[in-house]
RNA sequence: GGGCGAAUAGCUCAGCUGGGAGAGCAACGGUCUUACAAACCGUAGGUCACAGGUUCGAUCCCUGUUUCGCCCACCA
């Protein structure tokens, strides 16, 4: 049977899946042997997650240097694994019992565990299949999970190391807490938004005199159970007198003082506050300097308690119920002084949305400062660097201000507590397995913590956990510090930070050198994508139909250091095209090939050969740079402009001459470079685009090949700068005859005569190409003039070395003709003119260096030169 | 309130060390030229947000302004 022709659209869904297959069933994207070891941890997903734009943005990124450093010869590990995302997860099971009519709390943690890991045994590998989708080439076989066996371990070890130390404690104070998942959470966690809200004044009587009253202004009347005193500035002359008194709180028996404190701004609202310590963090702050009762009125679900302090008509109450009753009985009371518009700040969980309450509660902590300290200085020393730079700063400002670490949530899905509290003694014991007894009193009765720990504990072990530790793995050995940790911004307190300061505290080392930081993915509009907008672009869709190759390439090409990225379906759409401009060149490639086979060590002896070697090594250099300096953009676009622009635009239309010719050796030549040139550019542009460049190098080496183990290019060696030369002159004098061509609307299909003016070694370098000149201008005749020969009759392009002629006849109408020598004319005048004001400026020619002195000068008197050609033209036409 | 980023062609954006203003898409004109119409050839289009400053020279460096976006922050 003949080989089946290659399709002459590309099509990747016919291909991506074999190839992804057959990446997959061989040992590809383990570690091969390498001089250097090259690491990049991945940004676990999480298990609840499935591929979204921003995921396929970074993992674009990351299996881009992967590939490159693999092809490179580096011995390359991608570390792949998921996050076990406490709240996402719990959340998720919880929607899905709830449709069953079950709660987690009627079916005890046992049970509801079994359940969680029910779900992620069935649904948590949807993203690592989406991931091998679009061609991530991670070393599967070394895949971890936050939550399990190893990775326990390490979290277990460091919380132990942590306590032994004093740097985790545990303590009451007030936290964020969400009344709805029912669970603390940390500051980070808190989504602060603007909101409008009122400003209640409300009248509290002195106690001494009820007919007086002063009026606190609050933004949560509800609270004023909690009430403790009620603060003024203490230079407020107003209120100056009343400092020390006792006010009577309302709707209540209880009498409060009046105390002085700075933190109260007299200008604002009536520039009294009422102190609630166990329901606001200024005010918690207020009351221990002022030994004020902390009132707790709340319960974990945020309704009134059912406890002496809310009277009894507002118990069991939620909260904003109990708000407009408190609202409505002061107002029946005589006690509501104003209602006023408010715009404020509140504070909501990121996952449920929730508006978030202080609340007192036992909590863990990590004492943090200690561990930032020597992670601000693995950045301010270089240690660590931050690309693009300026995130350094937003880092530094955060760590040099960074708050203590509330670590324990009040969920079952995570990373349970290792502490365990004694029934007979206060003693806590904190061990890394599970203890018999209390280590205090040696006593049986002991029970663990119900709480597990913050997701982002474990995540800021994943540099050195999944690589083995704490035991001394030769991975730990080998990869770690890891090499670049690519991630966005938005997790860099969360993550970023946390990673540093565990890495350095557990292993003595940074865990990455390089943190390249990306932009966010939006929508066309620049809109952030969301569901809720409907404006998401479903990455598997773009793959579907257009190829991952053409996704990967549009992210990467649009991966501009340290900026947003607008993605418009359009961009995938053009890209997709760019795929089969590939597959058409290479289509056309093997149609040509004859018996050739590339050859990187091969000499050349035409010009136009040697040229694209010398332009391919030229690509293979700025590909280099752009991804040494996370510069996808850059070496998409290189690629991009020498695929197209210079291979499939230039050198394959050139090869055709040698190759539909009847000199058997340049076409025999040409043939091993076009392949040789093919496969350069296939290796340099597999990291981005993996599975056209895997598909159509197994069409030149046969099916047993494999680019993704393969090399990158080599240097060709010396290059020949007269062939570059001559072929860049060649394209030149193409150009400006395409360009009149165009001008007088001559058919591409026609061929004209032309001649050249220009001087014996200009000649010399064009006749050397005469052929392929006039084939890619279409030429019937070319003629050779003297320099400065003049030709009537013709329209001019005059070009720096050489003045090309079309002449009219048959062609255009002089009129035409005539137009666009005055439009050119003018143009030049106006670069005369300013390069000439620039050259009389004696500062100039004082100041600036020789060189652009130079460069100036030429370029006043080539424009000089052409504006010449220009008007004996037009005097020649003007008397036809 | 503090900090960061951005402003370049109709749209989306490059422009890395100060000396040429560029690409893709859209538009317009011409082409089925034996790899590709998802293509080819060509044309047009910009006061580089504004105002100053430094410099022989500024899209680029500095200062200020305006607009947009983001992050952080306890004004009840």
């Amino acid at each position: 049977m003949s080989q089946q022709e290659p399709a002459k659209t590309y099509e990747p869904q016919a291909v991506e899946p074999a190839i992804s297959d057959q990446w997959l069933a061989s040992d590809a994207f383990r570690p091969q042997h390498g001089e250097e070891a090259y690491c990049i941890v991945i940004p676990p997903p999480n298990v609840t997650g499935s591929l979204h734009m921003g995921h396929a943005f970074t993992f674009t990124l990351q299996d881009s240097l992967i590939r490159w450093q693999r092809l490179s010869g580096k011995e390359t590990l991608w570390q792949p694994g998921t996050d076990h995302a406490g709240i996402a997860t719990q959340m998720v099971v919880e929607r899905l019992l709830d449709k069953e009519g079950l709660h987690r709390r009627d079916m005890g943690r046992e049970r509801f565990l079994d359940r969680v890991w029910q779900w992620k045994e069935h649904s948590g590998g949807t993203i690592v299949n989406q991931l091998k989708r679009m061609g991530a080439s991670c070393d599967w076989s070394r895949e971890r999970f936050t939550l399990d066996e190893g990775l326990s371990r390490a979290v277990r070890e460091v919380f132990v190391r942590l306590y032994e130390e004093g740097l985790i404690y545990r303590g009451k104070r007030l936290v964020n807490w969400d009344p709805v998942l029912e669970t603390a959470v940390s500051d980070l966690e808190v989504q602060h938004e603007e909101e409008q809200g009122k400003l209640w004044h409300m009248c509290y009587p002195l106690a001494d005199d009820p007919a007086q009253h002063i009026i606190v202004a609050t933004t949560r009347p509800e609270t004023m159970f909690g009430d403790a005193a009620v603060a003024v500035h203490p230079e407020d002359d107003r209120y100056k007198h009343l400092i020390g008194k006792q006010v009577l709180l309302p709707l209540t028996d209880r009498a409060i003082p009046v105390i002085a404190d700075e933190y109260v701004d007299p200008a604002f609202g009536t520039g009294c506050v009422k102190i609630t310590p166990a329901h606001d963090f200024n005010d918690y702050e207020v009351g221990k300097r002022h030994d004020l009762p902390q009132i707790n009125i709340l319960t974990p679900r945020a309704h009134m308690v059912d406890e002496e302090a809310v009277p009894e008509k507002y118990r069991g109450m939620e909260r904003y119920e109990a708000r407009e009753h408190v609202v409505a009985d002061l107002d029946a009371a005589g006690l509501l002084h104003k209602i006023a518009d408010h715009v404020h700040q509140v504070g909501r969980g990121d996952r449920s949305h929730a508006i978030l309450e202080p609340y007192l509660t036992d909590q863990w902590y990590v004492k943090i400062a200690p561990l930032a300290e020597p992670a601000i200085k693995a950045v301010e020393d270089g240690d660590i660097r931050f690309v693009p730079d300026f995130w350094a700063k937003t880092y530094f400002e955060w760590m040099r201000n960074i708050q203590d670490w509330c670590i324990s949530r009040q969920l079952w899905w995570g990373h349970r507590i290792p502490a365990w509290y004694c029934e007979s003694c206060d003693h806590i014991t904190v061990s890394r397995g599970t203890p018999e007894c209390c280590e205090g009193c040696g006593g049986k009765g002991i029970k663990q913590d119900d709480d597990v720990l913050d997701t982002w504990f474990s995540s800021g072990l994943w540099p050195f956990s999944t690589l083995g530790w704490p035991d001394a793995t030769p991975e730990m050995a080998k990869f770690y510090p890891t090499n670049v940790l690519v991630t966005g911004f938005d997790i860099i307190f969360f993550w970023v930070a946390r990673m540093i300061m565990m890495g350095i505290k557990f292993t003595g080392q940074v865990p990455f050198r390089d943190i390249y930081i990306h932009a966010l993915i939006r929508d066309a509009q620049g809109q952030k994508m969301s569901k809720s907008k409907g404006n998401v672009i479903d990455p598997l869709e773009m793959i579907d139909r257009y190829g991952a190759d053409a996704l990967r390439f549009t992210l990467a090409h649009m991966a501009t250091p340290g900026r947003d990225v607008k993605l418009d379906e359009k961009r995938i759409e053009s890209n997709r095209n760019f795929m089969n401009k590939i597959w058409n060149a290479a289509r056309f490639v093997f149609m040509n090939r004859g018996d050739a086979k590339p050859d990187a060590s091969f000499k050349p002896a035409s010009e136009v050969n040697k040229w694209i070697l010398a332009e391919l090594d030229a690509v293979r250099a700025e590909v280099d740079q752009a991804f040494s300096e996370y510069r996808f953009n850059e070496a998409a676009g290189a690629l991009y402009n020498f695929i197209w622009g210079t291979y499939c635009d230039w050198y394959v239309e050139a090869a055709k001459v040698a190759l539909y010719g009847d000199d058997e050796a340049a076409k025999a030549e040409t043939q091993v470079v076009m392949l040789t040139a093919l496969e350069g550019w296939l290796r340099l542009l597999h990291p981005i685009c993996p599975f056209i460049t895997e598909t159509l190098w197994q069409t030149l080496h046969g099916p047993d090949a494999r680019l993704v183990s393969d090399a990158w290019p080599q240097p060709f060696g010396e290059h020949d700068d007269d062939a570059v030369r001559r072929m860049r002159l060649v394209i030149e004098v193409v150009s400006a005859i395409r360009s009149i061509r165009g001008e007088m609307n001559v058919p591409p299909g026609k061929r004209i005569a032309a001649s050249i003016a220009c001087n014996d070694n200009v000649r010399a370098d064009l006749t050397a190409q005469q052929g392929l000149l006039m084939n890619l201008a279409r030429l019937e005749t070319l003629d050779w003039l003297a320099a400065d020969a003049e030709l009537d009759a013709a329209a001019v392009a005059p070009l720096a070395q050489a003045k090309v002629f079309l002449p009219l006849a048959g062609l255009v109408n002089v009129e035409e003709e005539m137009k666009r020598l005055q439009k050119g004319i003018q143009k030049l005048d106006g670069d005369i003119a300013k390069l000439e004001t620039k050259l009389t400026n004696p500062k100039f020619r004082d100041n600036a260096p020789a060189e652009i002195i130079g460069k100036v000068q030429a370029e006043l008197e080539e424009a000089v030169a052409k504006r010449a050609d220009f008007m004996a033209s037009m005097e020649k036409l003007k008397k036809l």
